[in-house]
DNA sequence: GTAACCAGTATAACAGAGTATACCAGTATG
DNA sequence: CATACTGGTATACTCTGTTATACTGGTTAC
């Protein structure tokens, strides 16, 4: 190591008490938890009250159902979410939130409040036709 | 249609006034924008007063050149940073955060918290060796 | 002169997230 | 009997985000 990165480093840490590198390994589990395309819509979906497989499904335009059912499996492996099934004929299965789920709340809704403030800047890629 | 799934959409709008399907767009579009492993950490390296290509390189330990490279040109032409090139010798690069950039501020905060809250719940998948 | 810094680019390969499409068993509806 | 619902699984494929490794050109320090 060189003296100045040395110096660098001594620097960072006098400045940063509470250190940078915990909320950088903070944020990127939070990143690792929620990460991919349809984590977080799902979860929206079940705080919201859609509980049926199908329920879910619809409401998630552009989701495919082994998408769905790969998340869920994971999810409910994960303790984010429970699955019961009601023994009806037909059978139906129930999804709904643990309080972890639920603890992802704060994160949907600051997410959302961005989505809504900044809609007109975002230019997506063309999905494809 | 079916009967019942009109039904269905029927009370859905009328629970929902104010459409849950706008917030799932708003939502996603913010996934859509802070998508992937690396851009928030990069926001949040660059709003902590990383400048420089190389700093900002090792205050994100696992990161590789050519993702914080093809990053950082991305989020230049969506106006989320400023590149301005010193013409000193060697020639330097500062990479500073525009206000849009900032607005990421909030999830980014509430991410960490999230990320500290529940640090002893994550089981990360074991990293290649 | 050689080692290390700066700011990157080039090339190749991989892994897995995501898509597309079809299909299953069971039940109810017309 | 056909159709549509339920909750999914199976197979195959694409795509691109990500990794790995090497390299460039210029500068400064020992």
């Amino acid at each position: 190591m060189t003296d100045k990165k040395r110096l660098e480093e001594i620097a960072e840490v006098l400045s940063n008490p509470r250190s940078q590198k915990d909320e950088l390994q903070a944020l990127q589990d939070t990143i690792y938890v929620i990460g991919g395309k349809w984590r977080l819509p799902i979860i929206n979906a079940i705080c919201n009250g859609h509980k049926r497989f199908r329920e879910i499904e619809r409401s998630i335009p552009g989701i495919t159902t082994r998408m769905l059912s790969r998340e869920l499996k994971e999810m409910e492996a994960n303790q984010l979410i429970k699955r019961t099934v009601i023994p009806s004929s037909p059978v139906m299965v129930e999804y709904t939130a643990t309080s972890y789920c639920r603890s992802f709340g704060d994160i949907i809704l600051e997410m959302i409040k961005w989505g809504k403030a900044h809609r007109k800047k975002i230019i997506r890629k063309p999905e494809k036709e």
